[in-house]
DNA sequence: AGACGCTTGTGAAAAGCTTCACAAGAAAGT
DNA sequence: ACTTTCTTGTGAAGCTTTTCACAAGCGTCT
């Protein structure tokens, strides 16, 4: 399981730290990183600087994600105002809503289109990942058309499973959902 | 891995159909199900019923867990609106910040009240479980502050791992790391 | 140079998870 | 009652992931 390190105070970093901070276990984190080639050194560990610069490229952080949001409400500003959002290298090439009110709001420097627009706005703009911050109702037609105007990958925050071909990613955020795990662990955790 | 299932027209249902909805195989269900008791009929599958009752029992849905929310900026205020949040048995019980000006501010019934309430609140409401919508900085502090006065699980919104005693269980939502997930999946498929 | 203390990379073993396959049970039709 | 049609529950087989264990490499100290 890949665990992301933050900078760190020393210029090299063993596997046994990087478990402690990945909840993770020394071993499990050689492993995992060895299948990305073999560049720690022994007796030392793993160069922070390098290990970073791996990561980024293991990651695809080297390249800068072109990203549009669909949907305007409460969630997608949320995520528009989430501070390294551009640091980290996702750009939001654009927003676009529904609600014939929002359009045309500014938002920075973006301007909010309308939904019709979906699939000129990821081709024109050549985006590769949406952002779904739309009510369930709605969620699955806009990953569709969404696949078919090109983009690679989808991050769901609608609560619904939603379907697309195989080779398309698909990340979900359900808050209830985690919630729900929360409220199983707990429960398990008192008759083991 | 377990799936939830939504009401459904049948009043029975099978490992196949709840497979496909899931997005899994059907010995798959018959397995996880089956590790909570065997309840389903030959020949005809599981009732719809009986199995939503299993399923909130099995999810600890059966009862209602109270629910402090920390941080009443947007990511907060998404959270709060989320629309079935109550609804799936979860109550908000107090929304608290550390910003003076947001103090006495009303969301819906509840009043924000401020951060150095947070565990007299949790005593006195009982609050199980906690949702950190606190900048990243802020996110450590609070959760044990939170542990300490005795909340059972942590939902966490800050993009740092928190490190919590062994037996609280920390869900993490984290859309920088979700959005590299589908980075890493993208750029890997391109040569597998 | 040699000994020592660390730490990686990686086979091999262990554990966990998924799929297969099929006996056994339940309804419905004959 | 018997046959047919479904579908569960579960041992066994197959596959994947995690852990163990240790040779080999690197730096330091004497």
């Amino acid at each position: 399981m890949l665990e992301l390190i933050q900078g760190d105070g020393g210029v090299t970093v063993s596997s046994e730290q990087l478990a402690r901070r990945g909840h993770t276990t020394a071993a499990q984190v050689r492993k995992d990183l060895s299948h990305f080639g073999s560049f720690g050194k022994r007796g030392l560990g793993y160069s922070v600087d390098e290990l970073k610069d791996r990561l980024r490229i293991i990651l695809g952080l080297d390249r800068v994600w072109r990203v549009i949001l669909v949907g305007a409400g409460r969630i997608g500003s949320a995520l528009f105002e989430y501070p390294d959002f551009k640091k980290r290298g996702y750009d939001c090439v654009a927003v676009v809503d529904s609600d014939p009110a929002k359009i045309g709001e500014k938002w920075g420097e973006r301007v909010i289109r309308p939904a019709e627009e979906l699939e000129s706005l990821i081709k024109e703009l050549h985006a590769t990942l949406v952002i779904l911050a739309v009510p369930a109702s709605a969620a699955q037609l806009v990953a569709e058309r969404s696949v078919n105007a090109g983009v690679r990958g989808i991050l769901n925050f609608a609560p619904v499973q939603i379907q697309v071909p195989e080779d398309i990613p698909v990340e979900n955020v359900n808050l209830v959902m985690e919630l729900e795990a929360l409220s199983f662990q707990i429960t398990r955790a008192v008759t083991p």
